[in-house]
DNA sequence: CACTTCCCTTGATTTGAGTCAAATCATCCG
DNA sequence: CGGATGATTTGACTCAAATCAAGGGAAGTG
């Protein structure tokens, strides 16, 4: 019974491995493998995966919910680093090296992740030098997803930063027609996601409702017209 | 003669590798093979290494001199990510990706780069998984030096920076005895790397010489006592 | 030497955005 | 229903730092 139980676990951990990015078209035996290495860990809301400091486990991929992944100041300000979703992967960087997380990470609401654990992965990784390859190019696009945070928030306004954010969730940011946008989270979760605060957010929705760019009612966000979104956006990136 | 020419070019890039942060250690086998796909790069001051978006043929080790890696707005201000000196290696995510370079890069003053091909050492990657896992640990310790950035600029004021910068180059920070700092950029530069501008760069020394807590001829920073300015810091990150 | 060109400093002004406070809503629950 | 708790909005205020403006070196050049 007990080996029925285990073959079914793995199973299912297969499957979310194969249906993340970072494991995309690796060949099931692998998968089985790295199956074998990984835990399951379900998070209450607001519940904390790990702290900053803390030992290093191993890297972790969303199989549901959302992890918030910040810093937080001694003054107890909390600076968003990004947000990870569904099979996304984050804390790669574990893997190499001895120092604890960098970073805080926490459940935005009841979620479950995998834990690759890290002794077992990189024993796998020794004898699979492509999946080393794969470990580079995710870290990558993080280091790229970071250094565009940076300059996001040391360059741009927090007006520029909610066009681009909701220009980014238009299927088409040239088009004429109305685009109704529904905000998962609160809207305090938002606005720290974007780098500022609830009120500042507020206001800068008011500013775009003034200019009729866009409605409000309740979570639900309609553009008026993506493409003249897009414009005032152009015209805030180009000074 | 074009042997010996080659082989003595081969003797000085084994050199250099072998100094930097990212091979130490490695055997000298395998430092002759990464040599094989290395080639020495010169810049002139204010010379561009590459530019955003540009086709990524590898990644570098810094011989001598300083690059600038930085990101600017289509404002055209310039956001810099690091400043990369003698021996530290970057752009290391482009081994990783078919994407161009993410940000920009410029020689701040007169400077040899490394440039390890990225197709060679690709091969290499995967006959030495070993050398895969040294990859790993440099961009997750680029990964931590940007989340530290990050955090730096959105949470911290540039009085708390500067302290911050000035400590960090004082051999000990709990001492009594001055410190000399000599600054071997243009405060304008420096200003830059911390995310400020001159003028505040200038007053924010001033409000410290005012303190009496460091003195200022030219390009010389003396710190009267790194203990007291510690402590400045220390309440400045404490609240 | 006169001239130009940077670089640095200091003062005045502006501004974006955070903080504080108060009012409005929305839910939820006993 | 009546209250409690939490989210959202708005207004007034504050503040750090950028920008604008002006002056003084220092260094290099013809």
């Amino acid at each position: 019974m007990p080996n029925n139980f285990a073959e079914l676990k793995q199973v299912g951990l297969v499957n979310t491995l194969r249906s993340c990015q970072l494991f995309m078209g690796v060949p099931l035996a692998d998968l089985e493998n790295i199956a074998a290495v990984t835990v399951l860990k379900s998070l209450a809301k607001d519940e904390y995966l790990f702290h900053e400091g803390g030992l290093a486990h191993g890297f972790y991929i969303v199989q549901r919910g959302a992890i918030n992944v910040h810093r937080v100041s001694a003054a107890g300000k909390e600076q968003v680093i990004h947000v990870f979703r569904t099979g996304e992967s984050f804390a790669e960087a574990a893997l190499a090296t001895e120092k604890g997380y960098p970073a805080d990470a926490r459940a935005l609401e009841s979620t479950q992740v995998l834990l690759v654990q890290k002794a077992g992965f990189l024993a796998l990784l020794k004898r699979q030098p492509e999946l080393a390859l794969r470990m580079l190019g995710s870290m990558s696009s993080h280091l790229r997803v970071l250094v565009v945070q940076l300059e996001d928030l040391t360059l741009r306004d927090v007006e520029t930063r909610l066009a681009n954010w909701l220009i980014k969730r238009c299927p088409n940011a040239q088009g004429i027609q109305p685009v109704r946008i529904e905000l998962t989270m609160t809207k305090r979760v938002l606005a720290a996601e974007l780098g500022t605060v609830s009120e500042t957010f507020s206001r800068t929705l008011a500013k775009f409702r003034e200019q009729k760019l866009l409605t409000v009612t309740g979570k639900v966000v309609t553009i008026v017209s993506p493409a003249k979104l897009h414009a005032l956006l152009r015209r805030n990136l180009g000074e």
